[in-house]
DNA sequence: GTGGTTCCCATTGACGCCCATGGTGGCCCA
DNA sequence: TGGGCCACCATGGGCGTCAATGGGAACCAC
């Protein structure tokens, strides 16, 4: 099953480093992706990240519309300047920087938190808290 | 008849392992299932079990709404983000890892409790518990 | 140079794969 | 119908491998 599934925590370093959960580092395998695309999330205060076909779906989006509507350009908005490539070192761990930091308010512990064709970066307490809540307000499910 | 039924309490090992009940690693033979989806369930403080057919049935409904809607983003908070896939070793048993420990209560014995088309780790008292409550506050049937 | 990266290497604990044991129930056979 | 044998289930533990983490040293850019 070729999915990002689950949520982990893990440690940030002295470096600032952290390790991708060997799960999500797996999937990645799978598809051969060197290079991950990271997006500040358009819903949660969260990093996502995945290959660059997820750029290229979205570039898709943006070229099926009128290049001089304003969706357009505050779409360009959040996925060119709201996002960034990045790289794994040799350890399966990736940096921890601002872009990540500020957006999404990591100090020094990230939660991977698996979402089918992606994965998120979350701060700890408040993954816990948006998927307590989205259980309280479920709905349909089950 | 393919369904899983009854309940039993199996004790976790010094390594974290839990035996599933051949009762249900017979169902599961017989859907020739090899990868469990294990989900932190939507209502109780559970992990549910089942196989991948479960998984895809909730990703048919996140597909039928706005992939940028907040309720889209939940639900896949709690299915991918709250969900993963497990194997069973030689034996037939399961690590209890944290994501199951943590959302259930677990610490030394699990209830496995069947659920027809799937079945639940729970903790003991807490199944005790609900059971009997459930017993007590049943209305409409019979 | 100085700070920030990248590339290695080391450590430790967790996990996966095997094999072993005890206890119970079922089945066969006399 | 009683006894005994056998199969299976739950459980325990050894050991090799891998993941997560820490830290040194080379490297690059300003």
């Amino acid at each position: 099953m070729n999915r990002f599934l689950s949520h982990a925590t893990n440690r940030i370093d002295a470096k600032g480093r952290v390790s991708v959960p060997s799960m999500f580092r797996a999937v990645l395998a799978r598809s051969a992706v060197e290079e991950l695309y990271a997006w500040q999330d358009f819903v949660f205060p969260a990093v996502s990240m995945a290959g660059p076909e997820v750029l290229e779906r979205f570039e898709r989006m943006i070229g099926s519309q009128d290049p001089f509507s304003t969706e357009a350009n505050k779409m360009s908005l959040l996925i060119h300047g709201g996002g960034v490539f990045m790289k794994l070192d040799g350890e399966g761990r990736l940096l921890v920087t601002d872009f990540i930091r500020d957006f999404a308010g990591i100090t020094d512990r990230v939660t991977f938190a698996g979402r089918g064709d992606h994965f998120q970066l979350w701060e700890p307490a408040a993954f816990e808290e948006m998927q307590s809540r989205a259980r309280k307000e479920r709905t349909a499910i089950s």
